[in-house]
DNA sequence: AATTCTATGTCAATCGTTTGACATAAATTA
DNA sequence: TAATTTATGTCAAACGATTGACATAGAATT
């Protein structure tokens, strides 16, 4: 069994509402006795029931992430780095993909309303869950749009489709092919489209478009492509994301294609993972540590201080970081 | 405030002790009763917290994921099967990072040994963490050596580097060239060198090695690769995971040699990303599926009943899949 | 009609920690 | 010296659910 405070306090030879001041720092103390039983604890590897304490209203120290899944390398990213940062401040993260399953979101959500965790970072779809809005738990969220009361941190994805547009067409670019994933309003997808189709046409240019359902495999993602690049010859490509762009590369190559001369390519999302093993590759970067600080910072904002007024929006700037993809 | 069991039992019209009854499912309950409670506990929206419940040796619902990190493709893929098995059996997962930090991963084993979670899936480092040894949490772990009575799930990675070294060989290589992350005694990396290894000398060959120090960039990586290339000439190349292998394939291009006419490659792991945005590239794959239901269904084992024996090592069988970076 | 099952209720202790109320005494300050 | 601050202790009531002991009564079985 593991010991339990009153342990401590024999060891210690103190009572154990001395040892439950010493551990939440409550009332007077002097150094002696705090030493005395921080020892005691050390010696026991004593650790406080962490049920007994959330039965008081304590924090569980848990924090619910939802996401669609991990898989995909800039989630892991965000996930990883959101992790890191929790950890920091004594907190762990409770992983929920999932994994485009609605049912599964739902499930989630409530099994973390119930009362396990302090706050949620989330980022998946939810296609109009109700169940966010039933808690009274801090949320904060990332990319997603929500009615709510819930902040949203995220990248400008507006700007840098405007951004990707500026860049090929500056090089030369005259014959625009957007490929993006499903046109949905609620996804940031949404935004670095518009982004991407305003710049382009108010340089008088008109983009092709090719959309790729959500769900569809990369295999008919690339037959979807390969079509593409056959009949519209586009000179230059912005995908919504960096796995399409690394598809309209390989299926650009495939067809004889030369990258930048013949087609130029940039992508979105810039996670460490896809720049390093496809270096080639051109991309809108996000600011994914900034993310995850100001997505941290945020929950433990609302955690702390109930009362503190946070914005419904936080945008963070992204950059182009330019590889052979596009022309120098 | 959530809505506690007095209040199902208020509205209900019953006891609470019938209410926890029928939560529990203990006692004789008539159909009528136990519809009348779930009916009043879905109108609150009712959750039994899990606080209370603990504290009577209920279990949490919750269990630790040790590992180095998820941006790792194959490792976000196995956590994410993990993660979808458990949530099926009514669990979540902490997502605990290590990030090849020893201290970290003591620490996350500290925290979860209090009294969080019911068991545990290591998939880490663990250079000696006394920690594993401290506690009578159930754990399992995946491709990792332990000494004491904590059973490991692999991939057979010794049969996996000799189905490297045959196929390279049978498919006409020479100048076999292995390419390993660090060799280290307590890594699977370790099983998949010598099994390649013994693979080819028993083909009368003798392998050229390059090891990539664990924490070496990327671009550290490439260039020992670049040069070993330059140097040694090699017509097969075996990497004793994939990424490594995308890397070899690239620097091999850069410098004009022909995959698979001037060199052959192959890599280990086989995650779903990498088969889709590296479509070239043949490799032998881990079962990840079965890893993880095995994975989870022996940490249950040893959750439910606690006598019955399980082995100390469960080895699955890999697969070649043969991709264009081999020859036909 | 007697016995056993089935279905529910009441009551209270328990899990490990927190916290408020109150007491005491030494150390410090006015 | 008196008043205050500091440092600890004792005691007991929470927190929300579980569970065992025991009671009661209708239904089903013998």
């Amino acid at each position: 069994m593991q010991p339990k405070l009153e342990d401590v306090a024999k060891l210690a030879g103190v009572s154990t509402t001395t040892v439950s001041r010493v551990i939440n720092n409550r009332g007077y103390l002097s150094e002696s006795t705090k030493d005395k039983v921080f020892k005691a604890m050390q010696r026991l590897n004593y650790q406080p029931s962490s049920a007994a304490r959330a039965l008081h209203g304590k924090q569980f120290k848990l924090i619910g992430l939802i996401f669609a899944g991990i898989t995909n390398p800039i989630i892991a990213e965000v996930v990883e780095k959101i992790e890191d940062r929790l950890f920091n401040r004594g907190y762990k993260a409770i992983i929920c993909n999932s994994l485009d399953n609605p049912e599964k979101e739902r499930q989630y959500l409530r099994m973390l309303m119930a009362n396990q965790v302090d706050g949620i970072i989330t980022g998946s779809h939810n296609e109009g869950i109700k169940e966010y809005g039933m808690t009274e738990l801090p949320i904060v969220s990332y990319d997603r749009y929500f009615k709510d009361k819930i902040p949203t941190v995220r990248s400008d994805n507006y700007g840098g489709g405007q951004l990707a547009a500026k860049t090929l067409i500056d090089k030369g670019a005259k014959k625009l092919l957007l490929v993006s994933g499903s046109i949905d309003v609620q996804m940031p997808n949404n935004d670095r489209i518009t982004g991407f189709n305003k710049a382009v046409e108010d340089r008088g240019y008109t983009p092709q478009t090719v959309e790729l359902p959500y769900n569809s495999t990369p295999a008919i993602k690339r037959a979807t492509i390969h079509q593409s690049l056959l009949i519209d010859h586009p000179d230059g490509i912005f995908c919504t994301d960096d796995l399409t762009a690394i598809l309209c590369m390989q299926e650009a190559k495939k067809i004889g294609m030369k990258i930048p001369d013949d087609l130029q390519v940039i992508g979105f999302d810039g996670s460490t993972n896809v720049q390093e093993y496809n270096p080639e590759l051109s991309t809108i970067v996000q600011p994914l540590d900034d993310i995850a600080d100001l997505l941290v910072r945020l929950l433990f904002n609302r955690l702390d201080n109930e009362d503190e007024k946070l914005l419904e929006e936080y945008t963070l700037p992204v950059e182009l970081i330019q590889r052979e993809s596009v022309k120098n």
